[in-house]
RNA sequence: CGGGGUGUGGCUCAGCUUGGUAGAGCGCUUGGUUCGGGACCAAGAGGCCGGAGGUUCAAAUCCUCUCACUCCGACCA
C-alpha cells in the first residue's frame, strides 16, 4: 500500500502528538458518538450506547443486590423547589437550563431542567415518608441531567448526559455513612474489575465537594495524558436537604425526626475513561468484560468452500460469548483486521482454508496484539483463559500506568516541576486550609482530587502550600 | 467568558490572492477478478460552496453581519 493511502486510511491522531484530537478521532472514527445539532450535545451511537449499556447493567445488578429499586421522576423542576437549598442553588444555579414557555404562553413559574434531582425527588419523600417503619428509603434512577456547559467534550464533559442518581433516607447518621461508602465500593468495584480501570477512592475537600452535601467521596481515575478524572461521587447530604424540604417522620421513640439522606451518581464519563484509559494509536481497546463484541471471527477468502461454515461453527461453539463473524463481502482480511483492532475488540479470530486444514485458527489479541495458534479442540478453554489474560493485563497494565505518573512533592516548586517532567498524580501533605489548596490550584494548575482514604506521610508532614504541620496527604491533579 | 482555528458531495481537502456559477482522493453503487495485515479493473450516483445582506453584467472567490463546530485557557459529573 503506498504511504499517501496509509495516511488516508489511519487518520486517528496519534496520542502523543495531540491527545485532544486522538480522544475525538478515536470517538468520532469508532463511531461511538457524534455532535448533535445543539451545541454541547452528542449522539450516543449504538457501539457507544452497547458500552453504557453494559456498564448500567453491571451497576443496576449491584444496586438491587443492595436492596435498592428503581423509579423516576420528572425532567422539569420548579423554581421554587430548586431554590430550598441555599449551598444547593448556588452551585448549580450558573448551569441551569429553564423552560419558560409551554404551548406557547408565558409560564407562570418557570421550570428549570434538572441538573440532579435532589429537590424534586425530596419534595415527594416530604409526602411518602410517614414513619420509622418505612424506613430506609432506598431507591434509585437512571436518566439524563442537563447542565449548560461552557466547554464541553464528548463523554467527558456535554451539556446533557446519561447517568444514575442514587436518593436514600436513613434512620441514623451511621447508616447514611454506611450506605455512602457501600455504594462508594460499588463504584470502585465494577470500575476496577469490569472496566479494568483503577481508581483512588477518598473524600473530596470543602471546596469540591458537592453543592449541599455533608461529605462527599470519590473514585477518581489518571487518564493517558496524567489528567484525572472524576469518575463517580456519593455524598453524605446529612440532614441539609431533609431539613429544607421538611421531611419528617414519626420515630421510634415517638418524636418527629429528620432523616440522614444520600445520593451517589456516575455518569457516562466512564466512556470516556475507558477510551483515554486503555486506548492506543490504533484506537479503542475495551476490557471483554464490558465491550460490546467480545470476538470477531474473520474468515480469510471466506468464498471458498467451507470457511463460512467454519467460521458459524466456532461462533455456535462459543455461544457463550458476544461473537460477530465479520462476514462482509467485499472487504479484504486486511480492511477488517484494522476496522475491528481499531473498535477495540478484545479477541479476533482468524479463520482460513489453511487453517480448516490443520483444524487449527488464530487468534490475535487486541491488547498485545499478539498472534497465536490455537487447535481447534481447545478453542473453548483457550478462549476464556485469554479474555481473561486482557482483562487482568489491562487492569495491571493502567495500575502501571498510574503509578508511574504519580510523584510526590513537599513544596509547590517541587510539584510544579515534577508535573512539568511528568504529568499525573501528586501526592502531597494539605493543612486542610481553603486559602492554601487556591494557591496551589493558582500557581500549578492541579486540584486536590481527593483526600484518600489510604493515608500516608509525605516528608516531614508539612503544608505544601504553607509550610504547617498538616495530618492530610491528598492527591493533586490537573483534572477534565 | 477570553484567545486561536475551520465551515466547499458521506469523509479529508484543493479552488479564493488575480470574480466567469465546481474539482481531487477516499468512501458509496453495479459488474468482474481477488482474499493469511487496510486488494485491483471498469462503469456510475452524489454538491444551489454554513446562513443573511451587499458590491458586480457575473460571487465558492471581494465587503459587512451572523451562525455553527472545534482547539487552548478561567469555572464545572
Amino acid at each position: 500500500m503506498t504511504k499517501e493511502k496509509q495516511q488516508n486510511i489511519q487518520a486517528i491522531t496519534n496520542m502523543e502528538e495531540d491527545f485532544a484530537r486522538w480522544y475525538t478521532d478515536v470517538i468520532m472514527k469508532t463511531e461511538l458518538a457524534d455532535y448533535s445539532p445543539v451545541k454541547g450535545f452528542m449522539v450516543i451511537r449504538p457501539y457507544g450506547f452497547a458500552i453504557w449499556e453494559n456498564i448500567k447493567n453491571e451497576y443496576d445488578k449491584l444496586f438491587k443486590q443492595t436492596g435498592h429499586e428503581n423509579m423516576y421522576f420528572p425532567l422539569l423542576i420548579p423554581e421554587s423547589l430548586l431554590v430550598r437549598e441555599a449551598e444547593h442553588v448556588e452551585g448549580f444555579a450558573p448551569e441551569v437550563a429553564w423552560v419558560t414557555h409551554g404551548g406557547g404562553a408565558e409560564l407562570a413559574e418557570r421550570l428549570c431542567i434538572r441538573p440532579t434531582s435532589e429537590t424534586i425527588i425530596c419534595s415527594m419523600y416530604s409526602k411518602w415518608l410517614q414513619t420509622w417503619r418505612q424506613l430506609p428509603f432506598l431507591y434509585n434512577q437512571w436518566c439524563s441531567v442537563v447542565r449548560w456547559e461552557k466547554t464541553t467534550r464528548p463523554f467527558l464533559r456535554t451539556s446533557e448526559f446519561l447517568w444514575q442518581e442514587g436518593h436514600t433516607l436513613h434512620e441514623t447518621e451511621a447508616e447514611a455513612q454506611a450506605e455512602t461508602m457501600q455504594m462508594l465500593n460499588i463504584y470502585r468495584s465494577v470500575a476496577e474489575e469490569y472496566m479494568a480501570i483503577p481508581m483512588v477512592v477518598g473524600q473530596k475537600s470543602e471546596k469540591e465537594k458537592f453543592a449541599g452535601a455533608h461529605a462527599t467521596y470519590t473514585m477518581e481515575a489518571l487518564m493517558h495524558d496524567g489528567q484525572a478524572l472524576q469518575s463517580g461521587t456519593s455524598h453524605n447530604l446529612g440532614q441539609h436537604f431533609t431539613k429544607a424540604f421538611d421531611i419528617m417522620y414519626t420515630d421510634r421513640d415517638g418524636k418527629r425526626s429528620y432523616p440522614y439522606h444520600t445520593s451517589w451518581g456516575l455518569s457516562t464519563r466512564l466512556i470516556g475513561a475507558i477510551i483515554m484509559v486503555h486506548g492506543d494509536n490504533s484506537g479503542l481497546v475495551l476490557p471483554p468484560k464490558i465491550a460490546p463484541i467480545q470476538i470477531v471471527i474473520v474468515p480469510i477468502a471466506q468464498h471458498k468452500e467451507g470457511v463460512l461454515d467454519k467460521a458459524y461453527e466456532l461462533k455456535n461453539i462459543l455461544k457463550e460469548y458476544k461473537v460477530k463473524v465479520d462476514d462482509a463481502d467485499g472487504y479484504s482480511p486486511g480492511w477488517k483486521f484494522s476496522q475491528w483492532e481499531m473498535k477495540g475488540v478484545p479477541l479476533r479470530i482468524e479463520i482460513g482454508p489453511k487453517d480448516i486444514e490443520a483444524d487449527k485458527c488464530v487468534f490475535v489479541r487486541r491488547d498485545t496484539k499478539e498472534k497465536i495458534d490455537i487447535s481447534l479442540d481447545d478453542i473453548q478453554s483457550a478462549v476464556a483463559k485469554t479474555l481473561e489474560d486482557i482483562q487482568n493485563n489491562l487492569y495491571k497494565r493502567a495500575l502501571d500506568m498510574r503509578e508511574q505518573k504519580t510523584s510526590t512533592a513537599v513544596n509547590i516548586e517541587e510539584m510544579k516541576a515534577k508535573l512539568k517532567e511528568n504529568p499525573g498524580f501528586i501526592k502531597a501533605m494539605w493543612c486542610n486550609d481553603r486559602h492554601c489548596e487556591d494557591t496551589i490550584k493558582e500557581q500549578t494548575g492541579a486540584s486536590i482530587r481527593c483526600i484518600p482514604f489510604e493515608q500516608e506521610i509525605i516528608g516531614e508532614g508539612k503544608c505544601i502550600c504553607c509550610g504547617s504541620p498538616a495530618d492530610k496527604m491528598v492527591y493533586l491533579a490537573r483534572a477534565y
